[in-house]
RNA sequence: GGAGGCAUAGCUCAGCUGGUCAGAGCGCACGGUUCACAUCCGUGAGGUCGCAGGUUCGAGCCCUGCUGUCUCCACCA
């Protein structure tokens, strides 16, 4: 069953049904096969709340490159895909939603809040999924997860209690990034640091004995409320008296030490430093180590708590102006000076951040980092590029515990329980426990856990851990992750520690990262500035393999890249030659060519082309098996372009005029290179080839199902190759006087063709004819009496062409010196470097070789170029 | 303060383990009514591959230093 091609490429036309074509086909179904190597990559889940970006454009692209390529290979190839439920962004959304209703979550309760979100996750959670597809993904839409799914929520419970039962969870009061807006605690991967403007408010903080006082500077005056101590260096010599001593601190009067600890740098500042253990991590050790007490003074949403009567309820911020004045009234303020520093913000709404103690889950980190250190230090998983091993190296080996507990209703619900009599702590699948201890119900734990600590388990949990599933003992370990390096710290790493100690594998054998998609003037796209480009429009505007192309073409591994609308104008246009090339072959087919197939006997042209089809597979899979994706893309698009367009289809359409079995022949080539050249470029531009594949002879039903092509050694003619390529170079030559002398292509000419190889030139006749303008041609080895003539000279010809008034026998003259000085140039070049011992006998022998064809080629040329010039 | 990337034709960028590596696309110039395609065809101009050293028979490609630029991490209160 063949499919017509319309006469203009126009991707919105088929782009759409062949999707559904493969989706009716179930091609994109992952089939355990015993007989086939496993292929798997997991999705990185997008977030329910997210709309499609051009980086989700770039990171499903190259996935999708992947699995087609892996597919086509043999593998039994199988993309997972999925959705993350994005607690802090989802629980935004909606309760922004809410408050256009007047309510708030506590006004409609856990169980109303959570009936809103699911309803919310139902009608915008698909959102994404409808636009993964326009892209063309070839996922197993038959497994699509969902990270708050009941597989995914069961796989968070067992490594809940896990890590619990192995002390690699506990709970404990800590000092944490809390952001005031979304009123939960956040990460340290989630903290984003900002340069912000601020001051630094000198104060003098008098000692109890009224002996003096100590000054001090702070960027964060309002603090001073739970100041416990002030601490200065235990060598400095202007403070080491006064250690055990107390000062009065300011405003509160309360009575607090001084105390010695290493953390301060005398050189820096007064060299003294308030210390207020709960509301600064660096203070919050110091206070650690002298036990001091934590005294917190600001509430969930940074406003001073109640015990400061005077500024309970004001926000930070207001509370700082406030207590600068009463330092001020009190006498106790010195210089306030200029200062810019580095502001901690929440990464989701850009609160600053609120450093605070709090009660709260953590996972142990160290023991859990060695591992995954050693995973990829071993080549267990390896990063392409390599450098981005560094970043993660960084993490692991400077991390602190996780804070993984989130004050948020959407998400996973910590599976801890508490009894409010006798304070017994149960963690415990069971939904309502009693208390061992009192019998009493308990109150389950009302936070959640981090969103990423269900994204940590997505290798495994998807393919049905813990249970022992087929998909998981066939599909587990996945093969590669696909992701940006900006997600490194919060993901790749998290999974990385995570398959391992659950599975005992590392999750994935290769991460290969990319970089960010920017605007055409370098910047980063952003809500903010309104650069975004949506990738949506631009495949209305060209099509999905248009943009594909852009994405996959000239990107390299990490680096970030340019969306430019030019690129995918070029995608588009090679889609466009592409397509006219087959409709050219289509309108020449005979109709009793049904099946692709070599013809019996192969001309000089069509050994050259096969030729070059064997070398653009090895390097195109070589180049695909290396992740050079965009080396691989642009090798496909040269040879189809420029070999198979512009030298192949051009040589063989005389043939084709011809008809008979000459032009049957010359099909069956076209096709046979055709065919392999659309499951090369498939993986790359999936609708076009999908649609061209159904439109020629062809044994699978969709192009995917298709074999990817392999080398045949028997198709390589390295001697007719290179006498075709002598043809190609004399035309190239004519071509080129020609154009220089702006002769058009009207004028034609007569060609002789002086050389020793008749018989190789002779093939290439209908060539000149039709390439390079020439009406009749002579080729000898010798010709006696020739009138003037243009002459191009390569190393196996002299062609001339006696275009009469045309010729200028000085200006011939002249330019044939010049060609003569510029390879005797050339060979005196090769000539040195074949006379040095040391590259002769230490380079390679074929690189050597390679130099000595050089030297014959330019010696032919130079011998040839002289009776030529000789002539005139 | 620490780490890393990038710096190659006017523009956007490829150049893998050092040996056709000086390339592509766009732009530009000139010429094209060839019956697949002007979303095209032919031809051409343009770069001492940031600077200075070094290693090597040989270096955009490796090493050192410098300059510019971007990013990540840390966060001196």
């Amino acid at each position: 069953m063949r499919r017509e091609l319309e006469k203009v490429y126009a991707p919105k036309q088929f782009e759409d049904r062949i999707y559904r074509f493969w989706l009716e086909k179930g091609c994109f179904r992952g089939v355990i096969d015993p007989e086939k190597k496993p292929y798997t990559i997991v999705i990185p889940p997008p977030n329910i709340t997210g709309q499609l970006h051009m980086g989700h454009a770039l990171d499903e692209t190259l996935q999708d490159i992947l699995i087609r390529f892996k597919k086509m290979q043999g593998y039994a190839a199988l993309w997972v895909p999925g959705t993350d439920h994005a607690s802090i962004a989802t629980e935004a959304k909606i309760v922004e939603r809410m408050k256009e209703e007047g309510l708030t979550k506590e006004d409609v309760g856990r169980e109303g809040f959570l009936t809103r979100a699911w309803a919310w996750k139902e009608q915008y959670g698909g959102r994404i999924v409808e636009q993964l597809k326009k892209l063309g993904s070839a996922c197993d839409w038959s497994r699509e997860r969902f990270t708050l799914d009941e597989g995914c929520s069961k796989a968070v419970r067992e490594v809940f209690f896990r890590l619990y039962e192995e002390g690699l969870i506990y709970r404990g009061e800590r000092i944490i990034n809390w952001c005031p807006h979304c009123c939960t605690s956040i990460s340290d991967a989630e903290v984003e640091y900002e340069e912000q403007a601020g001051h630094f408010w000198h104060i003098r903080y008098p000692l109890a004995d009224g002996s003096g006082s100590l000054e001090l500077a702070t960027t964060r005056p309002e603090t001073l409320l739970g100041d416990t101590a002030v601490a200065v260096h235990p060598d400095d010599p202007r403070y080491r008296h006064l250690v055990g001593k107390t000062v009065i601190l300011p405003i509160v009067h309360r009575e607090i030490p001084i105390v010695a600890d290493e953390y301060v740098d005398p050189e820096f500042g007064t060299g003294v430093v308030k210390i207020t253990p709960a509301h600064d991590p660096n203070d919050f050790e110091v206070g650690r180590r002298h036990n001091l007490p934590v005294i917190n003074v600001m509430t969930d949403d940074a406003r001073i708590v109640e015990d400061y009567p005077k500024y309970a309820g004001m926000d930070r911020y207001d509370a700082r102006r406030a207590i600068v004045e009463d330092l001020k009234a009190e006498g106790v303020l010195g210089e306030v000076e200029d200062h810019v520093h580095n502001v901690g913000t929440c990464y989701r709404c850009g609160t600053t951040v609120e450093p605070r103690v709090s009660l709260q889950w953590f996972v142990k980190m160290k023991p859990l980092a060695g591992p995954a250190i050693e995973a990829v230090k071993n080549g267990e998983t390896r990063f392409v590029p390599e450098r981005f091993e560094k970043i993660y190296f960084h993490w692991l080996e400077n991390i602190r515990d996780w804070c993984i507990s989130r004050q948020l209703w959407w998400g996973h619900r910590i599976p801890a329980f508490y009894c409010d009599d006798c304070g017994e702590m149960l963690v415990t699948d069971s939904e309502a426990p009693v208390c061992p201890k009192c019998g009493r119900e308990m109150r389950q734990d009302p936070d959640t856990l981090d969103t990423w600590f269900s994204s940590a388990l997505w290798p495994f949990s998807t393919l049905g851990w813990p249970d022992d599933t087929e998909d998981y003992r066939y599909f587990y370990p996945t093969d590669t992750l696909v992701t940006g390096y900006d997600i490194i710290p919060f993901w790749v790493m998290r999974m990385m520690f995570s398959g391992l100690k659950q599975t005992g594998k590392v999750p994935f054998h290769t991460v290969l990262i990319h970089g960010l998609v920017r605007d055409e003037q370098g910047r980063k796209m952003s809500k903010s500035l309104g650069n975004g480009i949506d990738p949506l429009e631009v495949i209305d505007r060209y099509g999905a393999d248009a943009l594909r192309f852009m994405l996959a073409n000239g990107n390299s591994p990490g680096n970030d890249m340019r969306y430019s609308d030019d690129k995918v104008k070029a995608g588009r246009n090679f889609a466009n030659k592409l397509w006219n090339a087959a409709r050219f072959i289509l309108m020449n087919l005979s109709d009793n060519i049904t099946e692709v197939k070599l013809p019996a006997e192969l001309r000089l042209e069509d050994k050259w082309v096969l030729t070059r089809l064997q070398r653009l597979i090895g390097e195109a899979t070589e180049n695909l098996e290396r992740y050079e994706l965009g080396v691989a893309l642009s090798k496909i698009t040269d040879f189809l372009w420029d070999v198979f367009c512009d030298w192949y289809i051009e040589v063989v359409k005389p043939r084709l005029q011809e008809g008979g079995k000459t032009a049957e022949d010359a099909q069956q080539v076209l096709l046979t290179v055709m065919s392999a050249a659309l499951r090369l470029l498939h993986p790359f531009m999936p609708f076009i080839t999908e649609e061209i594949w159904q439109a020629i002879p062809h044994d699978a039903e969709s192009i995917m199902e298709a074999p990817w092509p392999e080398v045949d050694e028997g198709l390589i003619f390295s001697d007719d190759a290179a006498s075709f390529e002598a043809v190609i170079e004399t035309i190239r030559g004519i071509r080129n006087v020609r154009a220089e002398k702006n002769i058009p292509p009207s004028r034609k000419s007569a060609v002789y063709i002086e050389t020793a190889e008749e018989s190789l030139f002779q093939q290439g006749v209908p060539f000149y004819q039709r390439l390079a303008s020439a009406e009749k041609v002579l080729i000898a080895d010798r010709f006696d009496d020739l009138p003037d003539a243009i002459q191009v000279v390569t190393d196996k010809a002299k062609v001339y062409l006696p275009m009469g008034d045309l010729i200028d026998l000085a200006a011939e003259k002249e330019r044939l010196t010049r060609e003569r000085d510029k390879v005797v140039d050339e060979i005196r070049r090769l000539n040195g470097k074949l006379a040095n011992e040391n590259f002769v006998n230490r380079a390679p022998a074929a690189v050597v070789d390679a130099e000595r064809q050089k030297l014959k080629k330019a010696e032919e040329r130079l011998k040839n170029i002289e009776e030529s010039l000789a002539k005139l």
